[in-house]
DNA sequence: TTGAGCATGTAATTGGTTACATGATTGT
DNA sequence: ACAATCATGTAACCAATTACATGCTCAA
Protein backbone atom coordinates (compact mmCIF):
# COMPACT_ATOMS: atom_id res chain seq x y z
CA UNK A 1 0.00 0.00 0.00
CA UNK A 2 2.26 2.79 -1.23
CA UNK A 3 -0.57 5.88 -0.31
CA UNK A 4 1.21 5.91 3.00
CA UNK A 5 4.54 6.64 1.50
CA UNK A 6 3.18 9.10 -0.52
CA UNK A 7 1.17 11.43 1.73
CA UNK A 8 4.38 10.95 3.55
CA UNK A 9 6.72 11.77 0.61
CA UNK A 10 4.68 14.91 0.19
CA UNK A 11 4.70 15.55 3.74
CA UNK A 12 8.81 15.58 4.04
CA UNK A 13 8.81 18.72 2.02
CA UNK A 14 6.73 20.72 3.90
CA UNK A 15 3.45 20.21 6.46
CA UNK A 16 0.10 20.11 4.51
CA UNK A 17 -3.31 19.48 5.15
CA UNK A 18 -5.59 16.94 3.90
CA UNK A 19 -6.88 19.35 1.43
CA UNK A 20 -3.65 20.55 0.22
CA UNK A 21 -2.25 17.07 -0.40
CA UNK A 22 -5.44 16.56 -2.32
CA UNK A 23 -4.01 19.50 -4.36
CA UNK A 24 -0.38 18.44 -4.55
CA UNK A 25 -1.79 14.52 -5.57
CA UNK A 26 -4.36 16.33 -8.95
CA UNK A 27 -1.74 18.37 -10.61
CA UNK A 28 1.53 16.51 -9.60
CA UNK A 29 0.77 12.46 -8.70
CA UNK A 30 -2.28 12.24 -10.88
CA UNK A 31 -0.35 9.91 -13.38
CA UNK A 32 1.51 8.03 -10.88
CA UNK A 33 -0.79 7.39 -7.95
CA UNK A 34 -4.13 9.13 -7.94
CA UNK A 35 -5.81 9.62 -4.39
CA UNK A 36 -9.32 10.66 -3.68
CA UNK A 37 -10.40 13.31 -0.85
CA UNK A 38 -11.58 10.44 1.01
CA UNK A 39 -8.71 8.33 0.58
CA UNK A 40 -6.49 10.88 2.11
CA UNK A 41 -8.46 11.75 4.91
CA UNK A 42 -9.19 8.36 5.54
CA UNK A 43 -5.37 7.53 5.69
CA UNK A 44 -4.05 10.73 7.39
CA UNK A 45 -6.23 9.30 10.37
CA UNK A 46 -4.58 6.02 10.14
CA UNK A 47 -0.94 7.51 9.96
CA UNK A 48 -2.01 10.09 13.12
CA UNK A 49 -3.05 6.66 15.39
CA UNK A 50 0.12 4.62 14.14
CA UNK A 51 2.35 8.05 15.26
CA UNK A 52 3.93 8.61 11.50
CA UNK A 53 2.15 12.17 11.08
CA UNK A 54 1.24 14.43 13.74
CA UNK A 55 -1.23 17.62 13.37
CA UNK A 56 1.66 21.01 13.62
CA UNK A 57 -1.06 23.28 13.81
CA UNK A 58 -4.58 24.21 13.35
CA UNK A 59 -6.14 27.02 11.32
CA UNK A 60 -9.40 28.80 9.91
CA UNK A 61 -12.13 26.46 8.66
CA UNK A 62 -10.94 23.43 10.92
CA UNK A 63 -7.50 23.15 9.19
CA UNK A 64 -4.94 20.63 10.08
CA UNK A 65 -1.44 20.80 9.02
CA UNK A 66 0.11 17.34 9.14
CA UNK A 67 3.53 17.08 9.43
CA UNK A 68 6.61 13.81 9.72
CA UNK A 69 7.23 12.14 13.48
CA UNK A 70 10.92 10.34 13.12
CA UNK A 71 8.74 6.98 12.90
CA UNK A 72 7.18 8.77 9.80
CA UNK A 73 10.29 10.40 8.10
CA UNK A 74 12.08 6.54 9.03
CA UNK A 75 9.26 4.96 7.88
CA UNK A 76 9.64 6.62 4.30
CA UNK A 77 13.77 6.42 4.09
CA UNK A 78 13.07 2.28 4.67
CA UNK A 79 10.46 2.37 1.89
CA UNK A 80 12.13 4.67 -0.55
CA UNK A 81 15.36 2.16 -0.05
CA UNK A 82 14.87 -1.32 0.79
CA UNK A 83 11.64 -2.06 -0.72
CA UNK A 84 11.37 -3.67 -3.53
CA UNK A 85 8.73 -1.46 -5.78
CA UNK A 86 6.12 -3.97 -7.57
CA UNK A 87 5.26 -3.64 -10.82
CA UNK A 88 1.99 -2.68 -12.39
CA UNK A 89 -0.18 -6.25 -11.80
CA UNK A 90 -2.71 -5.58 -14.74
CA UNK A 91 -2.77 -4.51 -17.99
CA UNK A 92 -6.14 -4.18 -20.00
CA UNK A 93 -4.47 -3.41 -23.53
CA UNK A 94 -2.26 -6.81 -23.35
CA UNK A 95 -4.84 -8.62 -21.92
CA UNK A 96 -6.79 -7.69 -25.24
CA UNK A 97 -3.79 -9.34 -27.01
CA UNK A 98 -4.80 -12.55 -25.66
CA UNK A 99 -7.41 -12.97 -27.15
CA UNK A 100 -7.10 -11.26 -30.41
CA UNK A 101 -7.65 -14.58 -32.45
CA UNK A 102 -11.20 -13.58 -32.09
CA UNK A 103 -11.59 -10.89 -34.08
CA UNK A 104 -10.86 -10.56 -37.91
CA UNK A 105 -7.36 -9.15 -39.18
CA UNK A 106 -9.39 -5.82 -39.76
CA UNK A 107 -10.67 -5.19 -36.80
CA UNK A 108 -7.30 -5.98 -34.70
CA UNK A 109 -4.91 -3.58 -37.52
CA UNK A 110 -7.87 -0.85 -36.80
CA UNK A 111 -7.02 -1.56 -32.82
CA UNK A 112 -3.51 -1.34 -33.13
CA UNK A 113 -3.12 1.50 -35.30
CA UNK A 114 -5.25 3.51 -32.88
CA UNK A 115 -2.99 2.16 -30.41
CA UNK A 116 -0.10 3.75 -31.99
CA UNK A 117 -1.76 7.23 -32.67
CA UNK A 118 -2.82 7.55 -28.84
CA UNK A 119 0.80 6.53 -27.89
CA UNK A 120 1.99 9.14 -30.19
CA UNK A 121 -0.14 11.81 -28.87
CA UNK A 122 1.24 11.13 -25.36
CA UNK A 123 4.35 10.98 -25.84
CA UNK A 124 4.23 14.22 -27.41
CA UNK A 125 2.18 15.81 -24.47
CA UNK A 126 4.65 14.41 -22.30
CA UNK A 127 7.57 15.75 -23.71
CA UNK A 128 6.01 19.16 -23.77
CA UNK A 129 5.51 19.15 -20.36
CA UNK A 130 9.14 17.81 -19.96
CA UNK A 131 10.41 21.10 -21.81
CA UNK A 132 8.20 23.14 -19.33
CA UNK A 133 9.56 21.68 -16.69
CA UNK A 134 12.96 21.87 -17.78
CA UNK A 135 12.71 25.94 -18.60
CA UNK A 136 10.90 26.55 -15.07
CA UNK A 137 13.94 24.89 -13.86
CA UNK A 138 15.16 24.03 -10.30
CA UNK A 139 17.38 21.64 -8.35
CA UNK A 140 13.59 19.86 -7.22
CA UNK A 141 12.71 18.98 -10.57
CA UNK A 142 15.75 16.76 -11.60
CA UNK A 143 13.69 13.81 -10.27
CA UNK A 144 10.31 15.26 -11.98
CA UNK A 145 12.49 14.84 -15.09
CA UNK A 146 13.47 11.85 -14.56
CA UNK A 147 9.50 10.36 -14.15
CA UNK A 148 8.54 12.32 -16.60
CA UNK A 149 11.39 10.87 -18.91
CA UNK A 150 9.89 7.22 -18.38
CA UNK A 151 6.38 8.49 -19.20
CA UNK A 152 8.01 9.29 -22.63
CA UNK A 153 10.20 6.59 -23.16
CA UNK A 154 6.62 4.00 -22.47
CA UNK A 155 4.73 5.69 -25.18
CA UNK A 156 7.73 5.73 -27.69
CA UNK A 157 8.12 1.96 -27.12
CA UNK A 158 4.05 1.16 -27.12
CA UNK A 159 3.65 3.71 -30.18
CA UNK A 160 6.74 1.42 -31.79
CA UNK A 161 5.64 -2.07 -30.37
CA UNK A 162 2.09 -1.27 -32.06
CA UNK A 163 3.30 -0.59 -35.00
CA UNK A 164 5.50 -3.52 -35.19
CA UNK A 165 2.60 -5.61 -34.26
CA UNK A 166 0.34 -4.35 -36.58
CA UNK A 167 2.95 -5.78 -39.27
CA UNK A 168 2.69 -9.03 -37.58
CA UNK A 169 -0.96 -9.63 -38.21
CA UNK A 170 -1.85 -12.73 -40.30
CA UNK A 171 -2.65 -11.25 -44.04
CA UNK A 172 -5.67 -13.55 -44.22
CA UNK A 173 -8.65 -12.58 -42.56
CA UNK A 174 -9.27 -15.86 -40.63
CA UNK A 175 -11.90 -15.06 -37.62
CA UNK A 176 -11.98 -18.75 -35.69
CA UNK A 177 -15.47 -20.25 -35.72
CA UNK A 178 -16.86 -20.84 -32.54
CA UNK A 179 -17.35 -24.64 -31.86
CA UNK A 180 -21.05 -24.64 -30.24
CA UNK A 181 -23.45 -21.88 -30.03
CA UNK A 182 -25.85 -21.55 -27.22
CA UNK A 183 -28.71 -18.68 -26.22
CA UNK A 184 -28.73 -18.20 -21.72
CA UNK B 1 -13.57 -4.53 -14.73
CA UNK B 2 -11.87 -6.30 -17.29
CA UNK B 3 -12.12 -9.92 -15.02
CA UNK B 4 -15.33 -10.18 -16.26
CA UNK B 5 -13.97 -10.07 -20.30
CA UNK B 6 -11.10 -12.14 -19.21
CA UNK B 7 -13.00 -15.04 -18.48
CA UNK B 8 -15.50 -14.29 -21.54
CA UNK B 9 -11.90 -14.87 -23.96
CA UNK B 10 -11.04 -17.92 -22.65
CA UNK B 11 -14.49 -19.46 -22.67
CA UNK B 12 -14.69 -18.34 -26.20
CA UNK B 13 -11.90 -21.13 -27.04
CA UNK B 14 -13.34 -23.52 -24.93
CA UNK B 15 -16.00 -24.74 -22.26
CA UNK B 16 -14.51 -24.89 -18.96
CA UNK B 17 -14.96 -25.53 -15.14
CA UNK B 18 -14.04 -22.70 -12.70
CA UNK B 19 -11.31 -24.95 -11.86
CA UNK B 20 -9.91 -25.07 -15.57
CA UNK B 21 -10.19 -21.18 -15.55
CA UNK B 22 -8.06 -21.37 -12.73
CA UNK B 23 -5.53 -23.13 -14.14
CA UNK B 24 -5.26 -20.96 -17.32
CA UNK B 25 -5.36 -17.83 -15.58
CA UNK B 26 -2.16 -18.47 -13.24
CA UNK B 27 -0.36 -20.24 -16.35
CA UNK B 28 -0.82 -17.64 -19.21
CA UNK B 29 -3.00 -14.61 -17.68
CA UNK B 30 -0.71 -14.14 -14.53
CA UNK B 31 1.22 -11.72 -15.51
CA UNK B 32 -1.25 -9.90 -17.99
CA UNK B 33 -4.64 -10.08 -15.20
CA UNK B 34 -4.18 -12.42 -12.29
CA UNK B 35 -7.03 -13.57 -10.90
CA UNK B 36 -7.74 -15.44 -7.10
CA UNK B 37 -9.98 -18.65 -7.32
CA UNK B 38 -12.36 -16.87 -4.71
CA UNK B 39 -12.77 -14.07 -7.59
CA UNK B 40 -13.65 -16.61 -10.47
CA UNK B 41 -16.49 -18.41 -8.70
CA UNK B 42 -18.03 -15.34 -7.49
CA UNK B 43 -17.52 -13.97 -11.09
CA UNK B 44 -18.89 -16.90 -12.74
CA UNK B 45 -21.99 -16.09 -10.61
CA UNK B 46 -22.42 -12.89 -11.60
CA UNK B 47 -21.47 -13.69 -15.28
CA UNK B 48 -24.37 -16.63 -14.95
CA UNK B 49 -26.97 -14.49 -13.73
CA UNK B 50 -26.53 -11.93 -16.57
CA UNK B 51 -27.23 -14.06 -18.80
CA UNK B 52 -22.99 -13.98 -20.73
CA UNK B 53 -22.51 -17.39 -19.60
CA UNK B 54 -24.30 -20.91 -19.07
CA UNK B 55 -23.60 -24.19 -17.47
CA UNK B 56 -23.66 -26.56 -20.29
CA UNK B 57 -22.40 -29.71 -18.53
CA UNK B 58 -22.15 -31.09 -14.99
CA UNK B 59 -19.29 -33.63 -14.34
CA UNK B 60 -17.93 -35.82 -11.50
CA UNK B 61 -17.03 -33.78 -8.44
CA UNK B 62 -19.54 -31.26 -8.78
CA UNK B 63 -17.90 -29.76 -12.25
CA UNK B 64 -19.34 -27.06 -13.98
CA UNK B 65 -18.09 -26.76 -17.68
CA UNK B 66 -19.35 -23.07 -18.72
CA UNK B 67 -19.95 -21.77 -21.94
CA UNK B 68 -20.68 -18.15 -23.93
CA UNK B 69 -24.21 -17.38 -24.63
CA UNK B 70 -24.55 -15.19 -27.91
CA UNK B 71 -25.02 -12.38 -25.51
CA UNK B 72 -21.75 -13.43 -23.70
CA UNK B 73 -20.24 -13.28 -27.42
CA UNK B 74 -21.33 -9.70 -28.35
CA UNK B 75 -19.78 -8.30 -25.33
CA UNK B 76 -16.62 -9.87 -25.89
CA UNK B 77 -16.47 -8.72 -29.19
CA UNK B 78 -17.87 -5.47 -28.29
CA UNK B 79 -15.11 -4.74 -25.44
CA UNK B 80 -12.62 -6.06 -27.72
CA UNK B 81 -12.93 -3.38 -30.47
CA UNK B 82 -14.74 -0.24 -28.99
CA UNK B 83 -13.94 -0.18 -25.47
CA UNK B 84 -10.90 1.99 -24.74
CA UNK B 85 -8.19 0.19 -23.08
CA UNK B 86 -7.67 1.73 -19.58
CA UNK B 87 -3.60 2.46 -18.98
CA UNK B 88 -2.07 1.22 -15.51
CA UNK B 89 -3.15 3.94 -13.17
CA UNK B 90 -0.31 3.20 -10.38
CA UNK B 91 2.85 2.54 -10.73
CA UNK B 92 4.87 2.23 -7.59
CA UNK B 93 8.82 2.53 -8.51
CA UNK B 94 7.79 6.33 -10.13
CA UNK B 95 5.86 7.06 -7.57
CA UNK B 96 9.44 6.59 -5.56
CA UNK B 97 11.12 9.00 -7.93
CA UNK B 98 9.10 12.07 -7.19
CA UNK B 99 10.37 11.76 -3.10
CA UNK B 100 14.36 10.73 -4.64
CA UNK B 101 15.41 14.19 -3.27
CA UNK B 102 15.31 12.94 0.30
CA UNK B 103 18.05 10.37 -0.15
CA UNK B 104 21.27 10.59 -0.96
CA UNK B 105 22.85 10.88 -4.64
CA UNK B 106 24.51 7.24 -3.55
CA UNK B 107 21.07 5.70 -2.30
CA UNK B 108 19.60 6.82 -5.35
CA UNK B 109 22.25 5.20 -7.65
CA UNK B 110 22.05 2.28 -5.22
CA UNK B 111 19.00 1.60 -6.34
CA UNK B 112 18.96 2.71 -9.88
CA UNK B 113 21.26 0.33 -10.91
CA UNK B 114 19.39 -2.06 -9.08
CA UNK B 115 16.29 -1.60 -11.18
CA UNK B 116 18.53 -1.84 -14.36
CA UNK B 117 19.55 -5.52 -13.54
CA UNK B 118 16.19 -6.57 -12.40
CA UNK B 119 14.75 -4.89 -15.65
CA UNK B 120 17.79 -7.34 -17.26
CA UNK B 121 16.63 -9.77 -16.33
CA UNK B 122 13.45 -10.00 -16.64
CA UNK B 123 14.20 -9.37 -20.58
CA UNK B 124 16.26 -12.20 -20.48
CA UNK B 125 13.39 -14.26 -19.20
CA UNK B 126 10.90 -13.48 -21.42
CA UNK B 127 12.69 -13.60 -24.29
CA UNK B 128 13.45 -17.31 -23.48
CA UNK B 129 10.10 -18.12 -23.22
CA UNK B 130 9.36 -16.18 -26.24
CA UNK B 131 11.50 -18.69 -27.98
CA UNK B 132 10.20 -21.22 -26.80
CA UNK B 133 6.79 -20.56 -27.83
CA UNK B 134 7.89 -19.63 -31.00
CA UNK B 135 9.86 -23.12 -31.34
CA UNK B 136 6.09 -24.72 -30.25
CA UNK B 137 4.85 -22.90 -33.03
CA UNK B 138 0.87 -22.97 -34.07
CA UNK B 139 -1.00 -20.37 -35.37
CA UNK B 140 -3.11 -19.36 -32.18
CA UNK B 141 0.61 -18.34 -30.77
CA UNK B 142 0.65 -15.13 -32.57
CA UNK B 143 -1.14 -13.16 -30.71
CA UNK B 144 0.76 -14.31 -27.85
CA UNK B 145 4.02 -13.71 -28.83
CA UNK B 146 2.91 -10.25 -29.48
CA UNK B 147 2.07 -10.04 -26.01
CA UNK B 148 5.41 -11.22 -24.84
CA UNK B 149 7.13 -9.16 -27.18
CA UNK B 150 5.29 -5.99 -25.29
CA UNK B 151 7.22 -7.30 -22.10
CA UNK B 152 10.45 -7.77 -23.78
CA UNK B 153 10.43 -4.28 -24.97
CA UNK B 154 9.39 -2.77 -21.83
CA UNK B 155 12.04 -4.49 -19.98
CA UNK B 156 14.69 -2.95 -22.28
CA UNK B 157 13.01 0.52 -22.32
CA UNK B 158 13.41 -0.08 -17.96
CA UNK B 159 17.03 -0.77 -17.97
CA UNK B 160 18.22 1.46 -20.62
CA UNK B 161 16.08 4.44 -18.93
CA UNK B 162 17.29 2.91 -15.21
CA UNK B 163 20.98 3.05 -16.34
CA UNK B 164 20.13 6.99 -18.57
CA UNK B 165 18.66 7.83 -14.76
CA UNK B 166 21.63 7.08 -12.86
CA UNK B 167 23.85 9.30 -14.80
CA UNK B 168 21.29 12.07 -14.12
CA UNK B 169 22.04 12.22 -10.74
CA UNK B 170 23.67 15.03 -9.18
CA UNK B 171 27.37 14.43 -8.45
CA UNK B 172 27.03 15.66 -5.35
CA UNK B 173 25.65 14.30 -2.46
CA UNK B 174 23.06 16.84 -1.17
CA UNK B 175 20.27 15.07 0.79
CA UNK B 176 17.58 18.04 1.59
CA UNK B 177 17.74 19.12 4.96
CA UNK B 178 14.28 18.89 7.00
CA UNK B 179 12.97 22.16 7.83
CA UNK B 180 11.54 21.57 11.41
CA UNK B 181 11.91 18.02 13.86
CA UNK B 182 8.85 16.59 15.72
CA UNK B 183 8.45 13.10 17.68
CA UNK B 184 4.83 12.13 18.05
C1' DT C 1 -6.62 -47.21 1.92
C1' DT C 2 -4.67 -43.18 1.35
C1' DG C 3 -2.92 -39.19 -0.79
C1' DA C 4 -2.87 -36.17 -4.81
C1' DG C 5 -5.51 -33.56 -7.32
C1' DC C 6 -10.22 -32.12 -8.66
C1' DA C 7 -13.80 -29.03 -7.51
C1' DT C 8 -16.79 -25.66 -5.34
C1' DG C 9 -18.11 -22.34 -2.36
C1' DT C 10 -18.23 -18.44 1.66
C1' DA C 11 -16.35 -14.95 5.06
C1' DA C 12 -13.41 -11.36 6.50
C1' DT C 13 -10.55 -7.73 5.40
C1' DT C 14 -8.34 -4.14 2.64
C1' DG C 15 -8.01 -0.50 -0.71
C1' DG C 16 -10.28 2.35 -3.82
C1' DT C 17 -14.36 5.01 -5.85
C1' DT C 18 -18.53 7.65 -5.74
C1' DA C 19 -21.73 10.06 -3.34
C1' DC C 20 -23.51 12.40 0.57
C1' DA C 21 -23.27 15.91 4.10
C1' DT C 22 -21.81 20.00 6.37
C1' DG C 23 -19.89 24.28 7.32
C1' DA C 24 -16.34 28.44 7.62
C1' DT C 25 -13.80 32.28 5.36
C1' DT C 26 -12.73 35.62 2.13
C1' DG C 27 -12.84 38.66 -1.67
C1' DT C 28 -16.05 41.22 -4.62
C1' DA D 1 -25.06 39.51 0.29
C1' DC D 2 -23.10 36.16 -2.33
C1' DA D 3 -20.14 33.11 -4.71
C1' DA D 4 -15.87 30.84 -4.82
C1' DT D 5 -12.97 28.32 -2.45
C1' DC D 6 -11.33 26.32 1.68
C1' DA D 7 -11.91 22.41 4.61
C1' DT D 8 -13.32 18.13 6.83
C1' DG D 9 -15.63 14.11 7.44
C1' DT D 10 -18.86 9.69 6.67
C1' DA D 11 -21.51 6.02 4.12
C1' DA D 12 -22.23 2.82 0.54
C1' DC D 13 -20.39 0.15 -2.75
C1' DC D 14 -17.08 -2.49 -5.58
C1' DA D 15 -12.92 -5.23 -6.59
C1' DA D 16 -9.29 -7.89 -4.95
C1' DT D 17 -6.82 -10.71 -1.46
C1' DT D 18 -6.47 -14.09 2.10
C1' DA D 19 -8.30 -17.48 4.71
C1' DC D 20 -11.65 -20.79 5.90
C1' DA D 21 -14.48 -24.81 4.88
C1' DT D 22 -16.01 -28.90 2.60
C1' DG D 23 -16.12 -32.87 -0.10
C1' DC D 24 -15.38 -36.20 -4.30
C1' DT D 25 -12.61 -39.28 -7.45
C1' DC D 26 -9.07 -41.92 -9.04
C1' DA D 27 -4.78 -44.10 -9.35
C1' DA D 28 -1.10 -46.35 -6.86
Amino acid sequence: MSLRHAILGLLYRRPASGYDLLKTFNESLAHVWPATQSQLYTELGHLTSSGLVVVRSEGPRGRKEYGLTEAGDAELHHWLVDVEPEPPRRNDALLRMFFFDRLDTSEARTYLEKRAVVAGRQQAALIAVSEQTERDGGPLSTYGLITLEFGVRLAEMTREWAEWASEQLPTISRPETRQDEETG
